[in-house]
RNA sequence: GCGCCUGUCGUCAAGUGGUCAAGACCUCGGAUUGUGGUUCCGAUAUGCAUGGGUUCGAAUCCCAUCAGGCGCCCCA
């Protein structure tokens, strides 16, 4: 008979993989908390209106790449990305009346129907933080600190993170139709996808890879507009505070003006963590302002500023073995005085196993060697005189101490 | 949705039309009569993703399907 399999774009997270794991959701919890944020667990389905409106119907997730099916006449969706979902909570939880900011953190799956490829699945988890209440760019900096802070406390380093700022509605719309008027004698020579993204979200042009697009974008009139600080005095005075923050905390970044990020609610500050070994999919990190994306969703005017991180990508990044060993195997061939020993090894707050088929000593403490961090032997001498031999399996070293001492620390 | 590549034991892998489909690791059994990870012996694919086809003969050639990888698009 056939048999089932994991389905396309989703993946086992097996026991020889799960201390990473481990070790990325506990080190969220330690270094998130120092900033006062809390964790938040969301549902894994909301309704698919909360997407459309939230995400924005015009981009790629919201239009080709989500699970949605109908259950009693509702229409649900596996939520592709969680800000809309702790929008959405914090919105219906009256959070706005909250002592802001309101700092909230969480990870989980995701679900997003694309075609998967290193670093792309169609499962995958991210954890985030996002940051209710406070318009003032201090915000945006403590979040970047959050984020740079995580990544260094998991150990990674060689990373690049770079920013940017896409102005209000009002000064990004000037610049759009700016960029659109500079471009338009050119339209006919761009790429399809240049040209769908012409009408579509005219940022996004200048990231394309079509040699012949990067052509047009680098005559010197197109590179004036892309070039200029378009944004007005308000946006511009609060990227400058950012960058001062920044500096003064030697967070290592850069600045580039082609940063755009393909999420409708974004605006003023975006940043994105990259790494220079991961292929193609090279994110690990993505995130930015989004003022207006609570009251969009019928919330209290209110300021927020946040990001994801891939977890698989961040995995394949930390790619040491993290598995758990069992801290004591207890050798004898009297399975009744081995279940008892331990028990009591366990009932101290250690794992602890036995061998269940009672083989013979030089399987036990060869199965022993494999599994687990210490032996404890226990053979007749030993129980004749209420002892246990103490043997350190990566040392050698062994002693025989008194039964009820603590030996097992 | 598009392009390129791949699919042999749990894992890595040899084999490119004609002996019983190498080998290694893992796993399991045994030997060495209480000391392993670093000894020795043995077991483990009538099967080469699946279904068709070509051929006297196919894991090896062809087609389709499925799955995986990489890239485009997009994104974490």
């Amino acid at each position: 008979m056939a048999i089932i399999k994991a389905q396309k774009g989703t993946k086992d997270i097996l026991p020889a993989d799960i201390g990473l794991w481990h070790f990325m959701e506990k080190t969220a919890l330690d270094i998130f908390s120092r900033y006062g944020a809390k964790e938040i667990r969301t549902p894994i389905f909301e309704a698919t209106e909360l997407f459309a409106r939230g995400v924005g119907d015009t981009t790629d997730i919201v239009n080709k790449e989500m699970y949605t099916f109908e259950k009693s006449e509702r229409s649900l969706t596996l939520r592709p990305e969680n800000t809309a979902g702790v929008v959405r909570s914090f919105i219906e939880n009256g959070m706005h009346r909250l002592s802001a900011p309101v700092k909230l953190w969480y990870k989980g799956p995701m679900f997003r129907y694309e075609r998967p490829q290193a670093g792309r699945q169609r499962q995958f988890h991210q954890v985030g933080v996002e940051v209710f209440g406070i318009k003032q760019p201090t915000a945006d900096a403590e979040v970047i600190f959050m984020a740079t802070n995580y990544l260094k406390a998991l150990g990674l380093n060689n990373l690049s993170v770079e920013i940017n700022s896409l102005g209000c509605p009002d000064c990004r719309e000037i610049f759009k139709s700016k960029l659109k008027e500079v471009l338009k004698p050119y339209l006919s020579e761009m790429c399809p996808d240049c040209q769908t993204r012409y009408e579509k979200n005219p940022l996004r042009l200048l990231d394309c890879k079509v040699p012949e697009c990067n052509e047009i974008y680098a005559k010197p009139e197109i590179q004036s507009v892309i070039q200029s600080d378009f944004i007005c005095d308000d946006c511009s005075s609060h990227f400058e505070e950012l960058k001062t923050y920044l500096n003064e905390l030697k967070i290592d970044y850069s600045i580039n003006k082609l940063l755009v990020r393909g999420l409708d609610y974004y605006n003023r500050t975006v940043f994105e963590i990259k790494s220079n070994s991961l292929g193609s999919q090279n994110a690990v990190c993505g995130g930015g302002r989004y003022d207006s994306l609570v009251k969009n969703l019928g919330g209290e005017d209110t300021p927020a500023i946040g990001f994801a991180m891939g977890m698989e990508r961040l995995a394949a990044l930390l790619n040491e073995k993290m598995e758990y060993k069992t801290h004591a195997f207890v050798i004898s061939n009297n399975s009744l005085e081995a279940i008892k020993l331990t028990e009591e090894v366990r009932n101290a707050g250690f794992s602890c196993e036995f061998d269940l088929t009672n083989k013979k000593f030089v399987k036990q403490l060869e199965k022993a060697s494999k599994v687990a961090k210490y032996a404890l032997i226990l053979g007749e001498d030993e129980i004749a005189q209420n002892k246990v031999t103490v043997k350190n399996l990566e040392t050698s070293e062994q002693k025989t101490v008194n039964r009820d001492s603590k030996f097992f620390i």
